[in-house]
DNA sequence: CTGATTTGACCCGT
DNA sequence: ACGGGTCAAATCAG
């Protein structure tokens, strides 16, 4: 299925590190080429360890070049994310005000609705409510952009199970990222309706699928859909993908709820589809094109950051 | 100790 | 009154 992006309005700020940043794209859309001429010369089966592997490494110079992105607008907010709790007094007061400010109680329109097998989404969020909704037999997760407080980002998210499919959650984005979460990447390809520019923040696999009759697909830099299935929960922060290296997701850090302890066990990719790959048995010339060490660390990326692009349907609102 | 999550309470619209 | 969204103290975890 097809990844389109969406939704990602923009402010892209001008960077210095937005050449890195292209040049790091460009790699990846070369390892997608060694991609698709891997999956045309060997008729290999979807799962095998080297496509998957090689697929992560592109994932992994995604979040790189984001991650220079974001470094290059504005360096000195992402540093503090931490909790800053607001004086306790005048709550009452500041409650109104949200009230006045959203319109009322209600939320405001959504931005965005997207379905997919993760909630995870490369953005940083931070988890401030939950709450049983009438008729649901799954609760509805609150979260707010991590960088709210810093930045004063307003873009929040609700959380859901889908009730047809509890493997799937229905994801509402209402407002946009205004912070240093936001990836520079996605809002210049939105902005820019420079076809060329714009193919630097897609990854193609299509002509490689094609045969297999396989839409093409469309890596959404802006939103990074990664599967997080069983990697131990090191840190209990949530991430923006590009500062991520494969730890749960902010999401899924819950140790009761189904839906944060991720994934379920429907919700995480077959065993097939997140095969074990630690030593990927690539061509020397497919290692050459993957040493992309020269851009930081890059131990290798474990299975379960693999996105399964198949599980993911966006929709525009 | 710091910072994220939990969860009951509060607020607002219907 | 009820449902949904948010707040914030308490709690948990690294």
């Amino acid at each position: 299925m097809a990844l389109i992006a969406t939704g990602a309005t923009a402010t892209a700020a001008a960077s210095p590190a937005a050449s890195m940043a292209s040049e790091l794209m460009a790699q990846g859309r070369e390892s997608a080429a060694v991609l698709e001429a891997l999956l045309q010369g060997t008729s290999l089966p979807p799962a095998h360890g080297a496509v998957h592997a090689l697929a992560a490494e592109i994932l992994r110079c995604c979040d790189r070049a984001l991650a220079a992105m974001r470094a290059g607008g504005e360096a000195e907010s992402s540093s503090s994310a931490g909790m800053k709790r607001k004086p306790a007094a005048g709550a009452a007061t500041s409650r109104k005000r949200r009230a006045i400010a959203n319109g009322g109680g209600a939320a405001p329109a959504p931005t965005r609705v997207e379905k997919a097998r993760t909630s995870e989404d490369g953005f940083l969020w931070r988890k401030y409510g939950q709450k049983e909704i009438k008729n649901s037999k799954h609760p509805r997760l609150y979260y707010r952009c991590s960088y709210k407080e810093d930045d004063g980002c307003t873009a929040t998210r609700h959380v859901q199970q889908s009730e047809d499919d509890p493997s799937l959650y229905v994801i509402t984005y209402f407002g946009d990222h205004t912070c240093s979460c936001q990836t520079a990447a996605a809002s210049a390809a939105m902005d820019d309706d420079d076809d060329e520019n714009l193919q630097r923040f897609v990854i193609n696999f299509g002509s490689a699928t094609a045969s297999s009759g396989s839409p093409p697909l469309l890596y959404d830099d802006g939103d990074v859909w990664r599967e997080a299935a069983a990697t131990p929960p090191s840190s209990r922060q949530s991430r923006c993908s590009p500062e991520g290296d494969g730890q749960e997701s902010g999401v899924k850090m819950s140790k009761e709820e189904p839906v944060d302890s991720c994934p379920a066990p429907s919700a995480v990719s077959s065993p097939a589809d997140a095969v074990s790959c630690a030593s990927p048995a690539l061509e020397p010339d497919l290692l050459g094109f993957l040493n992309w060490d020269d851009f930081g660390d890059s131990s290798f990326i474990d299975a379960d950051e693999f996105i399964n692009f198949d599980e993911i349907d966006l929709f525009q609102i």
